[in-house]
DNA sequence: GTCTATAGTCTGATAGAC
DNA sequence: GTCTATCAGACTATAGAC
């Protein structure tokens, strides 16, 4: 026997079509939002007000603030994922020195974040981050530093004590760096030094360590 | 003519003994609260109960909820810059190789942050960052890289070409990684895995830049 | 005079009736 | 889908305590 299903939420999932784009128009909503006023100040009214609906429904919608925030950051994090993806399948038949993947994972990394540098701030560091987009974004992390970890032992020329270790040091200094920069200078995240400084630092990790 | 004083703030500050013990017991009540509850839960109402006071009483200390966790944090930054400078005081006669500053700096670093993980987590993760406590820690962040950067340029071993920007990303990583160890792993902070990972991650960006 | 406690007001998230 | 009601929590005004 089911149980009650929980309000506003529709039991079945109606006109498809409809129903995906007024989805959709909220997140857009939202996104917009977000950027403009912030976490706190983005209220579900104005949400709601900028998707041209009314705040119940919203509530239709999503069951909470929050949710629509999660989307909004899951799906910011699966373009990463992908990008990241894309990035190193591309450079996959060539070398595998690190001297010329690291450049296109980071500078894809970094891409990524250029598009709207507000939001990404506002997504990431101005709100609140539930443990289940943690969790996503770690998993994340791992699956990245796994796809590096391929790359660190394919190639001969190393001769790194814990490829696996490395591989984590390499994927959190690209997200740790990239992030930061995204935060201090928004305007200035596709400079070409970001990647460059980046790529220098794991390459003379990556060719030194002999633990 | 000096604007209408907002309400319950003192006009001077009043017996000062008292007071200041009353704040300080509204800040440790407010860690308390934060640490056990987070940042949103750790709603004004039981900062007051847990400092023993009403919450009109904490109006009259701070104005707002957020100048509480304002302050909390800018003892953090405070604290961790004195922690800092310690560390390098210390090892400042001895030889100028980053393989000995190196361990000290970041080790305080790395202690700083495992007092009291779960707090520094809400302050830094969970909380919002109002602009003014950025300015704060890019300016403490100026002054370790500027701290750093007089290493750098004394240590004839190295030869780097801009040492400016070597410490500015010397700075940037030890604060990233430790962060993000601190948020993924709090029970481990003090790992020594954690500083020597680092130290030996700057190191060879160090001896290897030759830009 | 200087604080404190109590009892509000106000805003924004969420629920439920149409 | 809309509109209105409810609730929580930040903040405020004020009467009285020391």
């Amino acid at each position: 026997m089911p149980s009650r299903p929980s309000p506003h939420q529709p039991r079945k999932t109606p006109q498809q079509q409809r129903a995906r784009q007024t989805r959709q128009r909220i997140l857009d909503a939202a996104a917009r939002v977000f950027t403009e006023y912030g976490y706190a100040a983005g209220t579900t009214d104005r949400i709601a007000e900028a998707a041209k609906l009314s705040v119940g429904s919203v509530y239709q919608y999503f069951p909470n603030k929050d949710s629509i925030l999660l989307t909004l950051t899951l799906a910011h994090i699966d373009e990463g994922i992908e990008a990241v993806r894309a990035s190193l399948t591309a450079v996959a038949t060539s070398p595998v020195r690190p001297e010329q993947w690291l450049p296109a994972m980071v500078g894809a990394y970094a891409d990524l974040h250029s598009h709207n540098p507000r939001l990404h701030k506002v997504l990431f560091e101005e709100s609140p981050r539930p443990p289940e987009l943690l969790d996503r974004f770690h998993q994340a992390e791992r699956d990245a530093a796994d796809a590096v970890e391929q790359f660190l032992r394919s190639d001969p020329s190393l001769d790194l004590a814990d490829p696996t270790r490395s591989a984590r040091v390499v994927v959190a200094v690209i997200e740790s760096l990239v992030h930061r920069f995204v935060s201090q200078r928004p305007d200035d995240v596709d400079s070409p030094h970001l990647t460059s400084e980046i790529v220098d630092l794991l390459v003379a990790y990556l060719r030194a360590e002999r633990v």
